[in-house]
Order: C-alpha cells, then sequence, then structure tokens
DNA sequence: GATGAATGAGGGTTCATTCAT
DNA sequence: CATGAATGAACCCTCATTCAT
C-alpha cells in the first residue's frame, strides 16, 4: 500500500508534515504557501519537493494521519465501557475532538474522499486514508452488531446503512454547532456541549431496541 | 431584496452571474477566474467590475440568490399538504433539490455565513443571505408549532432546538450521499435516493408525537 | 491664444476644475482618478471629456490657474509699498503663500513648463501658462530697475540673470523649508517661517547696492 | 552599508538595479514596469521579486545608492584643495554633476527623504539614505567651521541653517538651470554652465567673511 | 450636449514547481 | 541528498478613454 521509500516516516518526512500540519491550522490550507512551510520546517523549498511530490501529497498524508488519529480515537472509544449507549456517546465525543483537533481535514473527510477509484486519478494516500475509512467503519459494524445482539440496539437495523446514517447526521450536528457556536448560544441557551449532548441523545433514539 | 442599483437587476448583472455560477459548478469557486466568467458571459474583465465591485461580492450575490431560492422551496414545501409528515418530506425535497442546483452553496451556507455582524467585517449580500437563513428558520418554526399543536409532534420539543438538530444531521446526510452517491450504491444495495428516504424517516421519529 | 470655445470658462469646465483641484489637493494628482472627479463634480465621466481633452489638459488648466494667481499675488506684492526691500519681501511672501496653497504646480512650474516650444509638444494651456510667466518675469524686471534707479539695488546687475537666479533660489529654499519643516525645526532652533525670513534677507544681500 | 542578504551585492541586484536605472531614466519611474525592467535585465518578472520585495524597495536601494554617490562626490570636492572657496566651488560641480547623473534622485531626495521616522512608515533604505544625508551635512559643517577659523567665512553664521540655506538654494538653482537650459540660454546669452557659476558666486558672498 | 456602457492595456504581485549543481 | 536560483502562468484589479445614443 506504500509506495515512497518507507523510511519509517523519514524524520524529514515528519519534520515537513508537522511545519505544515501548523500552518495549516494557524492560516488555513490555501494561505500556506510552500515557500511558508518551508521557512518552518528548516529546510529549501526545494527540499520539500525531495520528500513530497507536490502540495497535494502533503496534504493528503496530513489527511491520512488525521484519519488514523480517528480511528485511534473510535477504537478507543469502544474500548471504554461494554455499555452500549456509553460506548455510542464515547463515539461521539470521539468525533468532536476529531473536528475539534483537525477541523481542516473533518471537512475533507466528508468531502471529497472516498471517491471512486476506478474513475478517477487519486492519490496513494487517498487510498490509504479510505482504507482507514473502511477500517473505521468495520469497528463501527461491529458496535453496532453487539448492540443488536444484547437487544440494545433495533434488530431489524440494516448496518451499513445505519452506519451512514450516523457517519452523515452526526458530522452534520458537529460542524454546525463548531461554525455556528456563537448564534447557538444566542438562540437557544445552551452551549456548544450541550446542544450536542441534545442531538447525540435524539439521533441515539433512532435505533434504540425494544428491550430499553 | 434591496437593490443598490435602480436597474431592475440589469440584465448585464445576470448574464455574468449566469456565466459566474456555471463556471463555479464546473471548476469550483477558486479555480474559476475573473477571466474565465469575462470570457463566458461575452464581457470584458473590465466590465465584470463596472456590475461588482469584485470577485466576492459576486460569489455573495450568487450565494444570496440561492438561499432566495431555498426560501422559496421550502415556503413552497409546506404549502404542498396540510400533513405534517407529509410537509415534513416536502421540507426534506426541497433541501435535496436546493444541494443539487447549488452544491457549492449548500456547503458555504453551512459553513461560514451567520458570522457575528458586529465584529466581523461583511457584505451586505452577506448580512442579507443571514436575514433569508432567519426567515426560513421561522417558516420551520411555524411548521413546528403547528405540528406540535395537532400533536404530531412531541410536546417537549424544543423548536429551536429541533430547527438547528434538522439544519445539522439533514444537511449532513445529504451531503454525504452526495459525496459518496457511488460507494453508497456499492455498499448497500440503496440508490441515493432511498437512502436518503430512510434517513429523513428515521430523523422524524425523533420527533414525533404520542398520538401517532 | 485660446483655442476651445472659449465660453468664458463655460461654467461647466469650472465646475470640474473646482472638484479636480479639491482632489488633487488632497490626494495628489496622480492619485485621484477621473471617476473621482466626475463624482465629485457631479458629471458622469464621460461628460468631463466633453470639456477636456484628456486628463493632462485638465491639469493643464488648474496649473494655469495658479500661474495666474501667482502673477495677481506677485502684482499685489508689489503695490504693496515703495521700499526696495520691502517689495522684495514682499514678492517673497507672495510665494510662500503660492507654494502653500499650490503645493502640487508649485512644483510643475519649476519642473516642466516653459519648454521648447519648438521641438515638444505642448498643450496650448502649458503655452499660456509659459506666457503668464513671462509676464511675471517682466514685473520682476521692472521692480529690479526701479530698485537699481533708486540705487537700493546693484547697478551692475543683469537683471535677466538675476531673475532667473531668485527663481532658483527662493523656489529652491521655499521647497526646502516646506519638505524639511520637522527636520528644520529639531535641527535648529528655528521655526519655518524664520528660517526663510533668514534666508530671504541672505539672499537679498547678494543684490543690495552701495548706497545702502 | 549593511546588506540583507550575504553575496557581496549579489551580481543579479545589480543587473536588476542597473536596468531599472536605465529604464528610470529614460521612462521616468512610474512609467516604468517591473515588465520593463524584467525585460531589460534579462530576468523573469517573478525573479525580480526574488531579489527585490516590490518595487519601492528596488526605488529605495537606488536612491541609497545615488545619495551615497553624493557623499563621495562631495567628499572628494573637499580633498580637492585648501582654498575655502575653492572647496566651495567644488561642492558646487558635485552637486550639478549629481544631478546630471540622477536627476531623477536629486528631485526626490530634495523632496521626500527625511521624513520623520517616528510616525510614518519607512523602508530600511530610506532611513540609511537619511542617515547618509546626515553624513553628508557633517561633512559641510566641518567645511564651514574650517572656513570660518581661517577668517574666509563669516563668524557670525549659523552653521545648521547655512547648510540648509545653501541645500534650498543650490539645489533649486540647479534644478531651474536643469529643467529651462534652453531658456536660459536664449533669453540671456549664457550657458547653463555659466549662469550656475554666476550664481555660485553671488551664494558665497553670503557668507563671505571680513578678512577678504 | 450629456452620458451609460464598455473596454484595451496593462499594473504589481504571488506561488507551485523545476533543475543544474 | 539538498538547495539556490529561476520562472511560467496566473491572479485580481484599475483607469483613462471611447462611442453610440
Amino acid at each position: 500500500m506504500a509506495r515512497r521509500k518507507k523510511q519509517p516516516q523519514s524524520e524529514h518526512r515528519k519534520k515537513i508534515t508537522a511545519a505544515a500540519e501548523q500552518l495549516f491550522m494557524a492560516k488555513g490550507i490555501e494561505n500556506t504557501t510552500m515557500s511558508d512551510i518551508a521557512r518552518m520546517s528548516g529546510y529549501s523549498k526545494a527540499t520539500l519537493y525531495v520528500y513530497f511530490k507536490d502540495k497535494e501529497e502533503l496534504i493528503g498524508v496530513l489527511v491520512l494521519e488525521s484519519m488514523q488519529k480517528l480511528y485511534d480515537y473510535i477504537k478507543s472509544a469502544l474500548e471504554c465501557s461494554n455499555d452500549t449507549k456509553q460506548r455510542y456517546l464515547e463515539i461521539c465525543k470521539a468525533l468532536v475532538r476529531y473536528q475539534e483537533e483537525y477541523p481542516l481535514y473533518f471537512k475533507m473527510v466528508l468531502d471529497t474522499i472516498n471517491i471512486d477509484f476506478e474513475t478517477t486519478r487519486f492519490l496513494p494516500e487517498e487510498k490509504e486514508t479510505f482504507l482507514v475509512g473502511e477500517k473505521i467503519n468495520e469497528l463501527l459494524a461491529v458496535f453496532l452488531k453487539e448492540g443488536m445482539e444484547k437487544g440494545d440496539i433495533r434488530a431489524d437495523l440494516q448496518i451499513h446503512q445505519a452506519i451512514f446514517f450516523f457517519w452523515g447526521t452526526l458530522s452534520g450536528l458537529i460542524l454546525l454547532s463548531a461554525n455556528k457556536e456563537n448564534y447557538i448560544g444566542q438562540e437557544m441557551k445552551l452551549s456548544r456541549e450541550d446542544f450536542l449532548q441534545q442531538g447525540f441523545g435524539m439521533l441515539y433514539r433512532t435505533i434504540v431496541g425494544e428491550n430499553v
């Protein structure tokens, strides 16, 4: 799945991505120039191109890394408890945390990734990102199945569908609450956290099983 | 609804926005240059600046127009029927239609609009867009209230919260289904439409009243 | 000497030049656009070109007007008194006043006007400005002659030369004192006025006659 | 004298400033575009921006260089002789030469430089230019003092004042004679040189001492 | 005469990218 | 491997000016 001689992330690549990360966060991806990254990472501009094919690849790597973090977050979330609802809420927290740490990639992941790998040109990193996404989906599938077995979750639930349903609704909720935090605070008498908490609760009810 | 110029939307502005619209759609906003727009609209680059202060204003006008369309869609949706569920589903359809017609603005509206008008610099178009958004929210508030009165919708629902909940979840769902249409088709045996239909249904259940 | 149908400055032309004047003063000539002038004068941009061939002509007219003012100032200065020194100092004051009122043209008059009318392309206004300049020089010539006759001014003075000498030195002094007013205040303990006063005095001594 | 880059004046900067110089001279600063400079210097437009932050800096460097030349000229002038009058005339010659070689900067130096460094934004080059100007003033101060000690120059002369007096009058004279050379030739029967020579002589008399 | 409409011809500046060394 | 040096290709925007009406 790898390509570039994978020195375990060549130290150099790490320094560069670290610098890029910081700058992307501070000024946005579009507003960060390769010069900026060169300056901050301590390499020359040309050297950046030794380690990365182009700016796109650099971004791709960062997205991939963030996706791997998300995988870790969700994995941890599932290990936190055995209670289905508890675990569900931990997953939500993981997503919130991801959005807070990587606001830029959160959107990208929802937007462009997971494209048709037959028809579209794509970076190897994108494919890998997709694969990590798949692994996350598997994690979620297992979680749902276990919940169903316990009777905590509706038995008639279509697992794949539910996963997508949650991806969509949860990310939509989180994104909105992030972008309109002020507005939410003013209109309702709710903090972002409380608003999300309630939203998460409502969504949970859509899959909740009979025996609850 | 206010226009700066006397001319009832000076034809020219229309031609220009139409060209811009098309190009934004095809290549994205960032990748569309004023030269592109000039070429496609049949005007010279300089003429563009006669009718629009700058690229930003052009975009702002387009977003505003789309928002007004969305308002119309939702208004129509509510007039379609008296049945609460029916009306809800029509609203969802309106959103889907909006996303299909204005995929670019759909994201923008969720992202950046509704900013703090005290602290941030903003275009008059942005403020107007916000105002139209408010009008949409009022429409939705009335809809929910009526549903509650009929007993179709839970009496304990916090209206403002519910509106935001739906903005977030519905748009998240629609966006996801748009971006990953292929993937959805492959993974599940579902068309985008069916997937959305089910999703809309699940979300409706979160607010459904006792007497149903 | 005139060309353009001389309605005695067509009212319209006056309004336009007045607007231009004000803007040139406030923002500099280069930074004032024809649009600015149109807006401020209440005419359309195209109308400006009905009354003036181009921006250059507009400037030319303004310079000419200023030159005519300077003529008036100097004429008045000479009528103030019969004492040669007194009159000299009044001329100096006239120049200072001119520089203060028309700082832009002061420089232009010294720079570019009075060109070779055989070899160079020139505006009719430029020629007229030149002619006013000549009239000023005649005024000064008479002044010097009268001073010489009274014995207040050296008898061996070459009149034309002296006039040029004073144009150069006085304008140099005035310009410098205008541009470096702050610096002068700090370095010496002198106001601009006092510095100029002393300078004018020193220059006067270069032409002063025996019987003083 | 300080250089930002390590390269001992990177050859490239020299080529670029040389091209700019030539073009500024021929067409004026405003009418010279970065494209012009690129073409003439043999670099691409983008390369210009590698070596200079922007057009302003390019100009600043040129002005600074010219100022340094002027310093050299005046220094040499003072070393030419021990006779006060002789030295004075050499200084005048230095100024004339400077004006002939750098007519553009001659004006700029008199116009805008020496600004308040507290209140105004300025380029490092501008500050340096100012500093060279100060060094020139010191040279002149020493010259005047020596002349006073010898009794060649009036003992009651205020040195700072005199320096400014000469800056103003000499530069005014030189500028006028440069701009109206033809006119001078026609009106009087004098070459520019002779006119200046006489003018310099007259000005010298304003400071000449008792024992002459 | 007055102008609304339109524009040609640039302007300075930026940036991802390349390549010889 | 690392980079200094160089650039092509745009980009957004401005302005004096023209011309049909």
